[in-house]
DNA sequence: CTCCTGGACGGTAACGTTTCCAAAGTTTAC
DNA sequence: GTAAACTTTGGAAACGTTACCGTCCAGGAG
């Protein structure tokens, strides 16, 4: 009795509260081999230096007692980060982002990496302040599509840093993209060479994609001679559909409307298609970036694809490889080409049809 | 071909890669603020029972030291579950599962949760694989679109569980899904209604929902007095667009092909358009599930929706909730309501027109 | 037979945090 | 003025794993 007043509450026995079962730990898995701590860490991290009976009578214990083991404590250990990258991008509803995060799962899945996603506001320091959530949560490297700010509070984070689909400022890293420029000037060449000379550009607010993309316009028009009218030149208030429908039925009702148009997003090429199903002209349209149905739609789309999915893949790829060897070389850059798939809506030509 | 090659380049000039300053831990802020460890963890998590005074010193040391907490080491310790929610579902090219990650990703941010994606291969297997290597994480809980398999491994996880669109075998957990019985009757009671008798019911393999959507289809037609033909119930062998497309084509070339057709998922739906674009009869369609572009198609598609978002939120909420308080209610079921939308491919009359 | 080598194994110290408990300081009550 | 209660603080013990350092035993060389 050297406790004189603590209470100890019977009742408590009673109720289970759950099954609860605390999961096993290597201790437990230890003590019912019969072998020391050490040994099961051996087993278990692939069973060097232990010999087969021993080994085997460890595994015996963890099939028996479902230990797993536990990543979190793994992962405390210095030097040994978390085994899971994290990505960080927008709108997981656009097909875009989606396939990115598809494909790198599918490779970080085949290392044994978990995906951890932050949640990402459409702020600048909502992406900062998500960024920093993960680099607290020691996962092994960090996968960003980049809004706009400065990205340079990612130097300290020592964590290998992938940026996808368009660079960010004030940090040196990895850059997997496409090729904005040349897909710009691909889909304004096609244009061009159905004869048409005012062409529109759609562009969503301030990304550098988009900047490139109208640089390969420029240069597409310039190869040509044909006279850029800034006029066509459409910089949207919002990357949305509606904003690019809005833009171009203001588009075709001017008194000199486009012959064609180029939309730089999949999703303002959906915008425009939905205004000009309420206009009597049948502009030429081209889209960047494939999307699904397409080629269902009325007047299946022409766009300028490139392999997203392989994008994430790459990202992932080099995020894995400076993440588990010390891979030193200095930071790639990895542009992967656009393609034009003609489906109809971008070879109606100059004259209307 | 104007389309480069893969280009790599290096970018470097100088070497600043990597800092490599060890992160900052509690105990470098406890000697810079002059204070004790405990202190620092008491500003960290709240400041209750610190001197302002003293706090203030603790937070001005924290900023100068840019220190982090490591969530980590956080997570080790007993009864502290990491602050990340799990998240195991299909394809994320799926915009179906894509807008469910999106919602619960929201959700689990506002309270500080990330959502961890476990690599979702598609055999039930590699989903229970997923799952422990999850599990072994130590997050907070798991969302779960299950596979067909037995889940009972689950109980035994120690975390909440929320199946969401679909129950899972030899578990009683919470689950979140739409009310697919009564929309596969609404569906049904829309086409006969228009004077169809003969309608086919597309389904995808063996999935719960796949069961209760074609058990509203039986209820509808028998309520309407209407013998259903069994041959017009398709199970496909898979639930992709292709297997949907196949399966409406040969269909149609029956003798006596059907005067409309319920696809009772989104792909299956655009395998069936794909398939009577090339066909001279023009069946009414109805889909299960909305997608986009659906009102664009040549005949606007008519479908049976649901508030897909609410789904992933009312999943993301329902677990945090049981993570956090013990919230020790028995398991939910919470269904919710479909809804017709009329668009013109479900309102063509049996008569052709 | 002894010494040494080397493989197999056991134990223990971290990792960075939270949570206790005790000590010190401060206020309130009598 | 002292006791009691409360507040603020410091320090140590976990949490479950890995890395390292011994110890032990077998067997080969001398």
């Amino acid at each position: 009795m050297p406790c004189p007043e603590r209470e100890v509450n019977p009742v408590s026995e009673t109720f289970p509260r759950q099954a609860e079962s605390a999961r096993p730990t290597m201790i437990d898995v230890a003590k019912r081999a019969g072998v020391g701590l050490g040994t099961v860490s051996r087993v278990v991290n692939g069973g060097a230096g232990v010999r087969d009976e021993t080994a085997s009578r460890v595994r015996v214990a963890i099939d028996e007692l479902g230990f797993q083991r536990n990543e979190v404590a793994r992962a405390l250990r210095p030097g040994k980060k978390s085994s899971s990258l994290a990505l960080v991008l927008g709108d997981l509803t656009n097909p875009f982002y989606a396939t990115i995060a598809k494909a790198s799962l599918e490779v970080a899945g085949q290392d044994g990496f978990a995906v951890v996603l932050g949640s990402v506001d459409e702020d600048p320091e909502g992406e900062r302040r998500a960024i920093q959530e993960l680099v607290g949560r020691q996962v092994a490297g960090l996968m960003i599509v980049p809004d706009q700010g400065d990205h340079s509070f990612l130097s300290g984070a020592g964590v290998p840093v992938v940026f996808v689909d368009r660079p960010a400022h004030g940090i040196e890293a990895d850059i997997v993209m496409v090729d904005n420029e040349g897909g710009g000037k691909l889909a304004t060449d096609h244009l061009l060479q159905q004869g048409h000379e005012r062409i529109a550009i759609l562009l969503a607010p301030s990304y550098y994609t988009t900047g490139r993309r109208l640089r390969g316009y420029r240069r597409a028009c310039r190869a040509a001679g044909v006279e850029v009218d800034e006029s066509l030149v459409i910089q949207l208030p919002e990357g949305t559909a509606e904003a690019a429908e809005k833009a171009t039925r203001e588009l075709m009702h001017r008194p000199d409307p486009p012959t064609a148009l180029f939309a730089s997003t999949n999703f303002l090429t959906e915008g425009v298609l939905r205004a000009l199903r309420e206009v009597a002209a049948e502009p030429a349209v081209v889209g960047f970036d494939d999307f699904r149905l397409a080629d269902m739609l009325p007047t299946p789309v022409t766009v300028v694809a490139s392999d997203i999915a392989e994008l994430g893949r790459i990202a992932a790829r080099l995020l894995l490889d400076r993440a588990s060897k010390s891979d030193t070389r200095p930071p790639q850059r990895i542009v992967l080409p656009c393609q034009l798939i003609q489906r109809g809506s971008g070879e109606r030509s100059a004259t209307g049809k």
